[in-house]
RNA sequence: GGCGCGGUACCCAAGUGGUAAGGGAGAGGUCUGCAAAACCUUUAUGCGCCGGUUCGAAUCCGGCCCGCGCCUCCA
């Protein structure tokens, strides 16, 4: 059973076959770097990354290119997202798009989001832009109008099917618009004129302007990924308008079908709303960080499935906690017991049946990314290995070491929900502080032969409040930082 | 109003025809000086409600109730 993948378009699993063997070219649309990323941002490029992170596991060279919005994502009443923002703030609207392209990575860096391949800016790529434009108005599906280009959405006969819309229920219930330079009010600004006063500005066959939001989408993934390409993401609020304009103008641009695979992920809500800038009901990455760990945050996102929506509370967040120090755990005393193993020559084992856990695994996994019931599984092998450690059976070393591989394949490569090196706390490696405590859990051990339990438990809570936690375990003490 | 999605235990959340995954929390137990960790047992005769199809439905069909998303910027 090969990779099923759901398709927006078709609005049906289909088998994923690319469209060059072992190739596969992705674009997921980047934010639009105004301000701090909430945890809706962070469900978003963490279930994409999963899905460049598994493609890759099954083989496929993936190029994945995910852009950067600086310009021309317009407010409401017309005005610039950042060219808002750099008022507020009384900066250059290039210094809010670096400040918040900054921030944007360090959380992604943080949540453990492999960074795409090509990171490319719109305001880079105004060239391109402009060029697309030219050879829509020149095939006659965008016209020009006192200095700004629109895309005729009466041209296109396949308008509104990403979406499941048409143009005429569209024009029903929507706000009439008053703006007359277009000829119908669907259709989307390609390029826009500057007013005297817009700092952002280009020079352009229709005079000085600015670029519309989906242009920059088309000509950039266009440029990198070609004129057809396998996948295409992004948020599902950005199936309307956003993808269908970008269908709109790519196929117009070249008559060729443009993304094989659309894939929407779910929202973020709060008590059931979702989390939006607008509604004011979000909670920033980088605020999140101070309560829960990035990896945390991660565990917590896949834990549900990406074209699910994902309710966000702190009693979820605990939870999330708690399930992941189980498996880190897990991860860790497999860790401990194969230096033990490999020093007692143990003979060799077949405890836990990893062969049948690894296909569950992946059946999961090629069933459109189902990391909820991947994860299941890494708990169900946590189980098998925690019950082997604990009943009196010796696993050999080898045994231990697979199970360590199969964590660090599974867990580590293609989830990133485990670090790479758990924290073992058992050995030394000449940190100072490291000796310190090993002295500490030796004296303590010391008043325990003693039973001098009193100070023996002001040594463990000592080491709490510096964030040591220890455990005593048969054959010794070990300890790990809190978390 | 149009289009779409969802309602599974105290919480989060898989499951789309074969008799309710997983995690957290709670209860009891094993282990332990006590903890911690881990393990064992336990917690939905039932998956919004009402009908229907079927040997069999959380899953399919119809109706209803509720919540949400998009239609205007949003991952």
């Amino acid at each position: 059973m090969g990779l099923k993948v759901y398709n927006t378009l078709t609005r049906q699993k289909e088998e994923f076959t690319p469209l060059h063997e072992g190739f596969v070219g992705m674009y997921v649309c980047g934010p639009t770097v105004y301000s701090h990323s909430h945890i809706g941002h962070g469900k978003s490029y963490v279930s994409f990354d999963v899905i460049v992170r598994y493609l890759r596991y099954l083989g496929y060279k993936v190029l994945y290119v995910q852009n950067i919005t600086d310009v021309g994502h317009l407010l409401d009443d017309g005005e610039d997202r950042i060219l808002k923002q750099s008022k507020a703030d009384r900066i250059h609207p290039m210094q809010v798009a670096e400040i918040f392209a900054r921030s944007y990575f360090e959380d992604m860096d943080k949540l453990g989001a492999v960074r795409a391949d090509i990171s490319p800016r719109a305001t880079g790529h105004i060239t391109e832009q402009i060029e697309l434009t030219q050879q829509l108005v020149e095939k006659g599906f965008a016209y020009e109008a006192n200095g700004s280009v629109y895309f005729d959405v009466r041209k296109f006969a396949d308008y509104g099917k990403l979406s499941g819309r048409n143009l005429n229920d569209m024009m029903e219930g929507t706000r009439v618009e008053s703006r007359s330079e277009k000829r119908h009010p669907a259709d989307f600004a390609l390029w826009k004129k500057a007013e005297p006063e817009h700092i952002m500005r280009w020079p352009s066959p229709w005079g000085e302007g600015f670029p519309g939001w989906h242009v920059e989408c088309s000509a950039m993934s266009m440029k990198y990924l070609g004129e057809s390409f396998d996948i295409h993401g992004g948020g599902l609020d950005n199936q309307f308008p956003h993808h269908e304009c970008e269908i709109a103008q790519s196929v117009s641009a070249t008559n060729k079908p443009f993304v094989k695979y659309w894939m929407h992920n779910n929202l973020v809500t709060v008590a059931g709303q979702k989390m939006s800038k607008s509604l004011g009901n979000f909670v920033t990455l980088k605020d999140a960080f101070k309560k829960y760990d990035p990896l945390v945050v991660r565990f917590f996102i896949l834990q549900s499935h990406y074209r699910s929506t994902l309710d966000f509370s702190d009693e979820a967040l605990n939870g999330a906690r708690s399930g992941l120090e189980k498996l880190v755990n897990t991860l860790r005393n497999v860790h401990a017991e194969i230096a033990k193993a490999e020093a007692e020559k143990r003979p060799e084992t077949r405890e836990i049946d990893l062969q049948a856990h690894r296909t569950r695994y992946r059946d999961a996994m090629d069933d459109d990314f189902n990391t909820p019931q991947a994860i299941a599984e890494l708990f169900d092998v946590a189980k098998d290995v925690n019950q082997a450690l604990n009943s009196y059976k010796k696993i050999s070393a080898s045994e231990l070491q697979s199970v360590a591989k199969f964590f660090q394949e599974l867990g580590v490569e293609v989830l990133g929900i485990l670090a790479k090196e758990p924290s073992l706390g058992v050995s030394a490696d000449g940190n100072i502080q490291v000796e310190l405590i090993q002295l500490l859990i030796d004296l303590r051990n010391e008043v325990r032969q003693q039973k001098l339990w009193a100070l023996s438990d002001l040594i463990r809570d000592g080491l709490k409040k510096a964030g040591i936690t220890i455990e005593d375990k048969k054959d010794g003490t070990v300890w790990k930082k809190t978390t």
